[in-house]
DNA sequence: CTCAAAGTTGACGTTGATTCACTTTTGTCT
DNA sequence: AGACAAAAGTGAATCAACGTCAACTTTGAG
């Protein structure tokens, strides 16, 4: 396609002598994953087929097993891209947060900072002529919400952060998140430092209060009094 | 199919000798959707075909259109079941619920149990072999979430409730409380007083403070105590 | 018992998925 | 440079599922 200076470029930021071959390979994957990004936004997940896909790269169908197996690998490869990119920004903030505190409040920044940016990519969980969401679990997003379990673990064994149970405070802020993302993106001026205030001060003005886990239920005054005064 | 007795029962308990014709409507109708929560939750959403959900209940292909137009009406219809059956209780708490944490906590007890007495419907989600998850925003699923944030306003208005950014703060205990279950229902052994209880507390920790909506969110900076105490 | 309306059926024409024999391109070796 | 093998691209062909519809069956009213 369209080789020459970009490629050229490639070429000597790596030192490596791409051929030919490795630059169309690495070429065509781009343009795939690109223009599905573009089919499955305009079309919603469930409505886009890969010869949509294909249609828009000018590419040959049979190309297109070469790279990918079905249009859900594609989506797949998007997700996992849009993960890789958050990771090591997470890992960044968890480097330079010395309290649970801080690392919860520069994580959500650094998340709805990044939905803002990457705005395209997200978008095909929403717009959906028919409404319905898709999110994939790839091995990317998997290790990605591990990994923030794992801060957490270790905040509780450092004493930051009560023995709560960590698989449901990660999901809390997780999902939390995410919808608030859905939001925030569906809204006319896009404002990632006023939901990741939101955000924040949702999480941290609770964590305190949480139920202790191995504990029964039962303590943490606050609350859990199950309504019976009927 | 298999009429008689329970129809019967059924003629009998609403006073309406309804016709064989409208038996067999009603029960087709819910076989279709019978035969697809299976499937769904076998194959996951994405593989299942028309045609396997068709299989499963001895009908022609042709009768399925006659109900559906298509999986994702069928999905709908299930969506929209669940989330029917939800509702009637969180309006129930709502009444009983004399401030924003009462109903908080309610509600999502409400939730939580239900979800565990519903498993079969909500694993759709789940169980995929490709591990995509889908979530359709149904009419009925739409509404659901506006009653909620309605509730939230009107707390807001009388007073329970500081005068927050209501979408965001729905969004947050949505999120929240369908990551949180999803992970229940993972578990072995699901508990959902515990998940409620969990819930709950990070939620009602953390409302007092929330930055309040108006006004400016300005600063970004690091750490946004908006301590406007009310 | 008769008949029109309602509902069911499954074969059929379409459309998109996926494969694969064939062609073109690339890199290597002389 | 030229020849050749391996790699990659191509699109016609095959296959599966979709959604329609003309023909058939059931229902219920008269």
């Amino acid at each position: 396609m369209k080789d020459s200076v970009e490629d050229a470029v490639k070429e000597r930021a790596e030192g490596k002598p791409l051929g030919k071959r490795e630059r169309t390979k690495i070429n065509n994957r781009e343009a795939i994953l690109q223009a599905a990004r573009g089919v499955f936004a305009d079309l919603g997940y469930g409505a886009t087929t890969v010869r949509d896909i294909i249609r828009r790269t000018g590419l040959a169908s049979g190309t297109f097993y070469n790279y990918f197996r079905s249009k859900e690998e594609v989506f797949e490869a998007l997700m996992d891209e849009g993960m890789r990119r958050i990771r090591p920004r997470l890992r960044a903030e968890r480097i330079r947060s010395r309290t649970f505190e801080d690392f919860i409040r520069n994580a959500l920044h650094a998340y709805f900072e990044y939905l803002a940016s990457d705005r395209e990519t997200f978008e095909v969980m929403r717009r959906n002529p028919n409404t319905v969401r898709v999110r994939m679990e790839t091995a990317e997003m998997i290790a990605g919400f591990e990994e923030i379990r794992e801060y957490m673990e270790e905040d509780i064994r450092n004493g930051t952060l009560p023995p709560v149970d960590s698989e449901y405070l990660m999901a809390s802020v997780v999902g939390l998140a995410m919808e608030m993302g859905d939001r925030m993106i569906a809204r006319d001026n896009v404002d990632p430092a006023a939901a990741a205030e939101f955000a924040t001060a949702l999480v941290l003005g609770g964590f305190h209060n949480l139920p202790v886990a191995g504990t029964a239920p039962a303590a943490s005054g606050a609350d859990n009094r199950k309504e019976d005064g009927k």
